[in-house]
RNA sequence: GCCCUGGUAGCUCAGCCUGGAUAGAGCAUUAGCCUUCUAAGCUAAGGGUCGCAGGUUCAAAUCCUGUCCGGGGCGCCA
């Protein structure tokens, strides 16, 4: 629509490029002053008038094709109003596939997200990034890509050593086969609260040098240098976790390609470092600690006990996964406190020689905050992302029951929380409250699934769809409102993944839902002169809101 | 100290990239609407120095500079 208005300018004598024109072009505050609108004031030097001379002039001047019904000069603005017939006639035409677009034909996304601790529990804090990263993966795959998505589970490091130690003093072997995610976390508390009066406030944790802590490094050496019955129990813990992990991403519906430890990338990566160090890239301390230079820095790429460091597996994971996957990008879903660590790794595969470091993305997001604090495992006093889900499935369920509808608590629930967290973009911090993520009314999920359901019960219970000839004519405000925005979803869905930015389909399946609802209200559908038009229209925005969740991951039901 | 973020209605946020017409939603508050396709809905009202100060511009919430306040990063941790 917006290229047609550029060849009305053009033929009306402008002289701007395409480009100039597109950034120029608007919309208008009310659609009762037009549906695109083209401000003069650019011209009045140039043309040495005023610009709402200019306007008038042009709005006489302009010969106008069947797309543009009229063209109207208010003030120093030409407003166009578009042929509402063709484009509710358009609108009515959409199928399954609306919205979707051959872009990435043969290319390849990967998706690195999710990315749980072993050992630890799912908090409220985890959901982001799985949530995140999944609903790209949908948005990717929409438009024609392929999307791997990479859980890259973080089973090494200390807490590991000190769940091993936790682990050997204190399992109780029922409860782990019954909760192992409660069992693991009481462990894991219990090491915290002995080893705290030990330590030494104000220093790292690496130096600490307490009975507890140094029991943990102990138990972490034996798992390097492979150690049976450490390693035992490293699995063990390992396979209770993901089970725990499972249950999470079964309730959240979210798949991935490949699941895979760090510590798989610690030989890949000590190997290139060694190559490195022989190419006299990097450069080794006289500890025997390994580091390259970024930005005038040394940057440590292997310990001095010769052990790898998060950085090690990373570079290691990075150039395996550019083998498996020649991926036109990849990207990194975590919280933005690693954003240096991510810049640092992508100027150090460019100093090793790497030359897919312009395809990788940090796409860093905020903190979920709830109340004032942020949440640490360490305490305990964690809100078990589990606990979430259930709570606000639970409110479903009496909010279903209450109402003697058929709807699915859980997609309810589910949908709740992914909504919360999908509608504020990806930089900004979210804040979480259980009145915020219990409450179905207004901005939220269950809002939105409603309007869906109510959608669907038009439909069903009309039938068929009215044969009789559907006439255009006449649309009234709600109507075109609503094929307007109908209409503008694949130009959102772009956006969204240019972006990287979820929250522009949260916020557009919002609006959608609100249009719907206020056409619902104003307009009978079954029986009324315009049933033929309006059954359409309902089931065009049914694809489009279904198609526009579905990007989120959030389901819909034909009842709730 | 250096770097990254954020500051818009009582609360939670959108708009900022790409400057344009009276700054938008939701929650909460108040007042209406269920004998009509699901009231998880709709309608209406109140509520704003867009942190502050300069600058650029015909035009600034939006761009630039400075400044104040909050969050974060600057490890051989992950």
């Amino acid at each position: 629509m917006k290229e047609i208005i550029f060849q009305i300018l053009k033929k009306a004598g402008i002289t701007l490029k395409e480009e100039e024109l597109e950034k120029l072009l608007e919309i208008p505050p009310s659609s009762e002053l037009g549906d695109y609108s083209f401000p003069c004031f650019i011209l009045s030097k140039k043309e040495k008038k005023a610009p709402d001379k200019i306007a008038e002039h042009l709005a006489q001047k302009i010969k106008l094709p069947i797309e543009i019904e009229k063209v109207e000069n208010k003030g120093p603005y030409l407003n166009f109003f578009v042929n509402k017939k063709i484009l509710a006639e358009k609108v009515i035409g959409i199928n399954a596939n609306f919205g979707k677009l051959p872009l990435g034909k043969n290319k390849k996304i990967v998706i690195d997200f999710s990315a749980p601790n072993v050992g630890k529990p799912m908090h409220i804090g985890h959901i982001r990034s799985t949530i995140l990263g999944d609903s790209l993966m949908r948005i990717y795959n929409f438009l024609g890509y392929n999307s791997i998505g990479v859980n890259y589970l973080g089973d090494i490091g200390l807490h590991l050593g000190k769940l091993i130690v936790a682990y050997e003093l204190w399992l109780d072997k029922d409860a782990l086969k019954k909760n192992p995610v409660q069992e693991l976390l009481r462990l894991y508390v219990k090491f915290c609260a002995k080893e705290k009066s030990k330590i030494t406030e104000g220093v790292e944790e690496e130096f600490q040098d307490n009975e507890w802590t140094n029991r943990a490094k102990e138990k972490l050496k034996l798992l390097e240098l492979g150690d049976k019955k450490t390693e035992k129990i490293w699995h063990d813990i390992r396979k209770s976790s993901e089970k725990g992990f499972n249950k999470v991403y079964e309730m959240l519906n979210v798949d991935f390609t490949e699941t895979v430890g760090q510590s798989e990338f610690s030989e890949h990566g000590k190997k290139i470092i060694t190559n490195a160090l022989m190419n006299k890239i990097a450069k080794s301390e006289k500890d025997g600690a390994i580091y390259v230079e970024v930005d005038g820095q040394k940057k440590f790429i292997l310990r001095s006990n010769q052990t790898a460091s998060y950085i090690t597996y990373d570079i290691g994971a990075a150039v395996e996964r550019n083998k498996k996957y020649n991926f036109e990008k990849m990207i990194y879903v975590t919280d933005f406190r690693q954003k240096d660590h991510f810049d640092k790794l992508f100027k150090i595969l460019t100093l090793l020689g790497y030359d897919f470091s312009d395809k990788l993305i940090h796409l860093g997001f905020g903190t979920i905050k709830f109340g004032n604090e942020i949440i640490a495992t360490r305490k305990g006093d964690i809100i078990l992302l589990e606990d979430v889900l259930n709570k606000t499935i639970e409110k479903a369920e009496k909010e279903i029951k209450k109402r003697k509808t058929k709807g699915d608590a859980e997609k309810v629930g589910v949908g709740a929380v992914k909504y919360i967290v999908l509608k504020s973009s990806p930089s900004a911090d979210v804040q979480f409250s259980w009145e915020q993520a219990l409450n179905f009314e207004g901005d939220s999920g269950p809002y939105i699934q409603y309007s869906y359901a109510r959608a669907s019960s038009i439909i069903r219970k009309a039938g068929k769809f009215n044969k009789s000839k559907i006439n255009f004519d006449n649309l009234n405000s709600h109507e075109i409102n609503l094929v307007k925005k109908i209409s503008s979803f694949p130009e959102i869905v772009q956006k969204a993944e240019e972006s990287l930015n979820p929250s522009l389909i949260a916020n557009y399946s919002f609006e959608l839902a609100q249009l719907f609802n206020e056409f619902y209200h104003a307009c009978p559908v079954i029986g009324d002169e315009s049933e033929a038009f309006r059954l359409r229209l309902v089931d065009a925005f049914r694809t489009t809101l279904k198609n526009s969740l579905y990007l989120l991951g959030i389901e819909v039901m034909e009842e709730m």
